[in-house]
DNA sequence: GTCATTGCAAATCCTTTGCATCAGC
DNA sequence: GCTGATGCAAAGGATTTGCAATGAC
């Protein structure tokens, strides 16, 4: 939690009480949460808070990487922290929960290099996410 | 596309002709298009066809499991048809035309096993979506 | 002829912007 | 105190809905 205030200081942003309890509460929820969800939550920590300072404070920690979008829901409107900061990463979704879990080790390699091979695209980047249900939820 | 015309009938869903439109532009377009997209080329087709039409006979698609939302930008607004149909796929996308190549092996069974494992969950589905630029891109 | 489908307009969401005020640093 | 950040209201987009007219079967 600190090491996130501090990432957000370090980027010469401001820290202020509404960027707490939105980084706080993704702290807390292991789960991804729109901006609506995030917005009642945060409103328990700092009653003030506006939708509109959710929103904004999603895009400002999505450019910097610390939180990016959850593609289950049809219309992959929910975000999660990213916990393996800047390390490759994929997730692991609960799909009664919403509880996320991250991991790395994709074994994606020589899938990725035979495709290159037979396609002739040039890759670049991959994304994987895995739906499953959690412990509690089973 | 002879055969999507097939399924959407066999569904018990006529055969109109905004919907032939819809289908022959996502099967002639090898790539994702928003809905907005689609109804702009649409109309080249069957100059009478509304936006409406084009989100009404998306979410009819997507509902018998021939098209798909892509995840590549930011809002994951856009949809390509399902090539593979049935089977298990993921995709690689061209990030500079939106061309879409579906691909099914994704060798994942022994990092899904071991992540079930590690984790607990109930893993029940994933998905791949691989990002690079085509051979006519490049 | 029947009933699903369409197009239009309007309603409804979701997200972004403009602007005066506030608060970190 | 300077300047970025906030909240509110309003604008802007995207998507959905109501309804009368149309067209597939």
């Amino acid at each position: 939690m600190n090491d996130l205030l501090e990432r957000v200081r370090a980027m010469g942003h401001r820290l202020t009480a509404p960027r707490r309890a939105v980084l706080e509460v993704l702290a807390r929820e292991r789960a991804h949460l729109t901006p609506e969800e995030l917005h009642r939550r945060a409103r328990r920590r700092y009653p003030k808070i506006g939708l509109v300072t959710v929103y904004r404070t999603l895009a400002l920690l999505e450019r910097a990487g610390l939180v990016e979008r959850v593609h289950v829901e049809a219309h992959c409107k929910s975000f999660a922290l990213v916990r393996l900061v800047g390390a490759h990463h994929h997730r692991l979704i609960c799909r009664d929960c919403g509880r996320v879990e991250e991991f790395s080790d994709c074994a994606l390699e020589s899938t990725l290099k035979s495709l290159q091979k037979r396609t002739g695209f040039a890759i670049e980047s991959h994304q994987v996410e895995v739906i499953g249900r959690c412990p509690e939820c089973q």
